[in-house]
DNA sequence: GCTCGATTCAAACAACCGTTTCAATGCTAC
DNA sequence: GTAGCATTGAAACGGTTGTTTGAATCGAGC
């Protein structure tokens, strides 16, 4: 017993939440899984809610350091990385996240998957606070490997990127986990350097100016 | 008061459902919000679970049929689209339903949304049997398109294509979705055509070897 | 105009929720 | 050991939930 009740709690309602959602996880079924009482959190951390942004801001300020970490670990080796360099550093931390344990990663991507359909818009925009620093630092390397970028479609790329590896980890079976993620990296180092011929496909012009 | 009751109670716990969630919404709100009395729901649906299903089956149907359609009309015209054309077919639908009325297809992205966060096993299943039929005449376009894709890749590439559509989509403003559709059918389409070369980036071989 | 099934209604049900309370216990420092 | 604070414990609170019930009302068919 060497784990504190508070960290018992957290690892508890962490998988708990990312089996069941949050509405559907009860605080009874938590301290229950934990070996605490009914009491405790509400002691510890004063509320459900709290409970739940204390989880998120846990395991999301570890992904992002790990992201971060792995940025300045290639650009340390390489003045200018290339883009498959700079994304693989922001996918493969989510995928080291999967791998980890056994399963436990991949419950955190349910987990946040759930986040972003929630409409709780303090935790949202704690989230979005919460990884506009990364976001920045990522959209600065992938700027600095495709000069030519428009930085204002950047920023909805890196959403795109962001969506489909969020609802891919959360769906995909475990073992296929790194195929995917190379497959991802691949896909969307394509889909970045496809943007810069700027090309706007014909039939999406025409379907823009019929309704503006 | 023409419309029935039973597709006011569909209307109104759409409404709800998307803005709240599934577990937060009760049946009170959505018997109040259909003016109608508070059994209706358990009279016409049976419980709370088979209503959301009702919903889900209804929108769905039409988003997919909508999606065939355009399918089957851009391939009257030529017999052989391109890439870009097969996708508008694809994302465009979704971008109809967001523009429609106001914000009301945005709010069934959102419910698309918490449907794939949701771990309701009955649910998923029917959505991704829904989805099947759908995906395997796009995987067929896409392919017809692109004659050299790997056809198993596709598949993974066109789950990208769905999280980045589903995840921008319930995020983003309303105003800003015709913009960022035509950006995403761009983007997709490059990381298709980026696939055909058939590179696997050398620092993800490096990983991928390395924990053979 | 009456009947019978479909629909609506108000009320109550049992169950469960998150939170609070307050006494009991554990532990540290003097 | 004992005072004082942190933690745990059992129980209860007020409130809300989905569902059920049984009577009231409606509306078409004969």
């Amino acid at each position: 017993m060497s784990v504190s009740t508070r960290d018992r709690i957290l690892d508890a309602a962490e998988r708990l939440f990312a089996e069941q959602g949050f509405h559907l996880t009860t605080l009874r079924q938590i301290t229950q899984s934990a070996d605490a009482n009914l009491a405790s959190v509400n002691y510890y951390f004063g509320s459900k809610q709290e409970l739940i942004r204390a989880i998120f801001r846990r395991r999301l300020d570890a992904l992002n350091a790990a992201r971060l970490e792995r940025l300045d670990a290639t650009e340390r080796q390489t003045s200018r990385p290339d883009l498959e360099a700079v994304l693989e550093a922001f996918v493969e931390p989510a995928l080291e996240f999967t791998r980890g344990g056994d399963a436990e990663g991949q419950r955190f991507m349910q987990l946040l998957l759930r986040a972003f359909a929630d409409r709780d818009a303090a935790l949202h925009a704690a989230m979005r606070q919460e990884y506009a620093h990364v976001m920045r630092r990522f959209a600065d390397a992938v700027s600095n490997a495709l000069p030519d970028a428009d930085p204002g479609r950047l920023r909805h790329q890196l959403d795109f990127i962001v969506g489909a590896l969020t609802l891919t980890m959360a769906e995909s079976a475990l073992k296929d986990t790194r195929i995917i993620a190379a497959e991802l990296v691949q896909f969307a180092a394509a889909g970045l350097r496809g943007s810069l011929e700027n090309r706007i496909p014909e039939s999406a012009r025409r379907t823009l100016e019929a309704t503006s």
